[in-house]
DNA sequence: GATGAATGAGGCTTCATTCAT
DNA sequence: GATGAATGAAGCCTCATTCAT
């Protein structure tokens, strides 16, 4: 019946709206120092409503971080799915990264945060469950474009799509995180020693140097590193 | 006076006592769930004493993060005093940071902790500073290892010391994270997918891929770079 | 709906009983060596919901600061409306201030400490304002009295209302504050030399020196200062 | 001997110090929020040496309240000593009370603050009495001056010095309480009744009434009383 | 006499979660 | 399904006072 649809349709609409509230809060103050008051009071229903739908403020993080993820995957797949050569599709996803990097600086400092295992031990194994598939399916797309990489012999054959998607996505994450925290960090010192680094350009020659160091001899000769 | 000096002494040691007992509740517990009370009760003190020598639980984090950093600068220095070809140098601080997130897994853990802002928001600027220093020191050795290679020859010219220390830090910590994540979420659909990884060879691997990026076409050479 | 205002009715009713339970430990204990540990125990509620009444331990203060000024408002009221003359009114309300200090020595005690201004400004806003106006309310009824006098040519037409109700509200209060300052002093030589005070009549003599001179000379007449 | 002597002396400066410190941090902070290390601090000394010469916080309050009595002993004095016809030193002595208010307002804000009876059965016994002796003597001088004022006609011969003594100074702080209550309340609504009042006029015009009350009849013809 | 490190009791307040309506 | 009042466990931190040096 349609009565059952809609029912659910709503009730994803309502669990929608509460990670709308919610992802603002955590955003402004973090898990610690969220309340699960203030969301309900921004998602405009009471604090017992919210835990109809998620089981405990852990879970409702990594509820935000699930929708992260997928604003991310998209990224990715569209990214990866412009037709061109696939070297140039990696350079795509690491651009595509960077992008979620800026433009949702809030959600990569979530991901960060929510590997944090105390956190993990708080979230209910289905909603781990969740965040995990929806992890891996980002992975999964870097994973396929180098699998193409290597079938058109841009990639070299003893390369792994799994751990080469493993290394490329670490790598960046570490180098976006390290220029997060620079950025961040209040301490003249770093920053007066920064002034002249291009971080922009860094992330995009760190990324390269990797890329490169996958390439066939026959690719290379395609492929200007610049450091 | 030997007085004041004795003085000096004991309460430097004072400090440390505390933080041995604070490290072993933020291993055990993290930040959010470590009370005060019982790392006041681990080192036999009161817990008005732990506020004589920190001003915070915060504050006695980082001074426990500065421990680390201490570890780990003295492991870096060794592994970059070896007299061994700069090629190789690289290679084992690269190899010491690994042992280091083996040996200390939890400062480790720690230390990606540490760069919450949140958390930063609460340390006091004077723990931050000292924190932040005790941090850049670490950097500083990858750094002149970099520029040592460069003047004999085995990096290339145009590759700046402090960016690439930048990089394969941020890197390396980003494998290893992964690794920690990877290893530590109880997601069995992860772990088939990553059974035949050698993490340990794709960190050495990883980091190979952007040494070998660095080098002179004469250094490289030399260099066996496996996938 | 009559759910709404049953619901009102409940809360303010539990506000009332906080206040019963308030007002006791801090008549027995005073402010600062009151608990709220203790205050929630005597309402037969946890301490959480004490805070979901009242902001903090200052604001119930003041809440039973406000009771206070209910009870004396309402004394002062009676006072004025027994419809005697006008110059018996003023008598009456300063025995009624008498009676209040009397049968609400606790009250009275609170409401000289209230005004401290550590005290004030840990209220909230809201709290002090709510308690301004029922102080006002008070001095409301004196003035409307003086008023009254002021026409029917009891009072000289110089008499302002509002002034002359400040200081008689003033010496009122600090004659009493006196008596209860000697009172309760465990000094013999103070009290050695006050055995042969008669402190009631003191009080009255006082107050009718103040109203005494605001008479005009018709009145006067009729009226017998007795020193 | 002379040593006995000097050290007795070098012991009342040290004491003078500490009230010197301590003044300073109750006049901010109030008894509440003053902490001892605070007063530690300012006077330069150990913490422990404070409980050298005074036996606790509540006690080295009460030592200020002593200072703050002689400085208001001395004002009352030379306001009963310039020789003027006795009805002009009772004014006086009102006008110096005034002055005392508003130049060592402080001191006047912790008058009334020491009659809490919470604060009085924490000071030591000793204290206590000390404080009152110096407290009646303040009374003494008014009493003193009113006595006069009785032999030489001015005052009824039914006017007991003693009372009128307690009546005037209660009338003048009562009435100065409440000055100093309005100006401090930030209850714009108060503040906007009272704009029109000249506070120094009131106190002046309040105080005159209850020494018009006193006089003889003789006395009122050279009196002339404003409303 | 002076110090200042150590104490330790205890306070206020916060919040995730539940449950009766 | 939605509410929101009530809970109660804990947490961080403060500070007057003491005492060994």
């Amino acid at each position: 019946m349609g009565t059952a649809e809609r029912k659910e349709r709503e009730k994803l609409h309502r669990k929608e709206e509460i990670i709308d509230a919610a992802e603002k809060v955590f955003f402004d103050k973090g898990l610690a120092m969220a309340t699960m008051d203030e969301i309900a009071e921004r998602a405009e229903l009471s604090k017992g409503t919210l835990y109809l739908y998620y089981k405990s403020k852990e879970d409702l993080y990594m509820a935000v971080i699930c929708r992260g993820h997928q604003i991310l995957l998209k990224m990715f797949q569209q990214a990866a799915a412009t037709g061109e050569p696939t070297i140039k599709l990696l350079q795509n996803i690491g651009e595509a990264y960077f992008a979620f990097y800026k433009r949702h600086h809030d959600y990569f400092r979530m991901f960060s945060f929510s590997e944090n295992s105390q956190l993990q031990s708080q979230v209910s194994e289905e909603m781990r469950m969740t965040c995990a598939e929806s992890g891996q399916c980002i992975g999964g797309v870097v994973q396929a474009v180098i699998q193409q990489g290597k079938e058109d012999g841009t990639y070299r054959p003893e390369v792994s799509p799994l751990e080469m998607s493993f290394v490329l996505w670490a790598h960046c994450r570490g180098v976006m995180e390290l220029i997060d925290h620079i950025k961040s960090v209040p301490s003249d010192g770093i920053k007066r020693a920064c002034s002249e680094v291009d971080f922009d350009k860094l992330y995009r020659k760190s990324t390269a140097m990797l890329v490169y160091a996958m390439l066939t001899e026959e690719a290379r000769k395609n492929f200007k590193l610049e450091l």
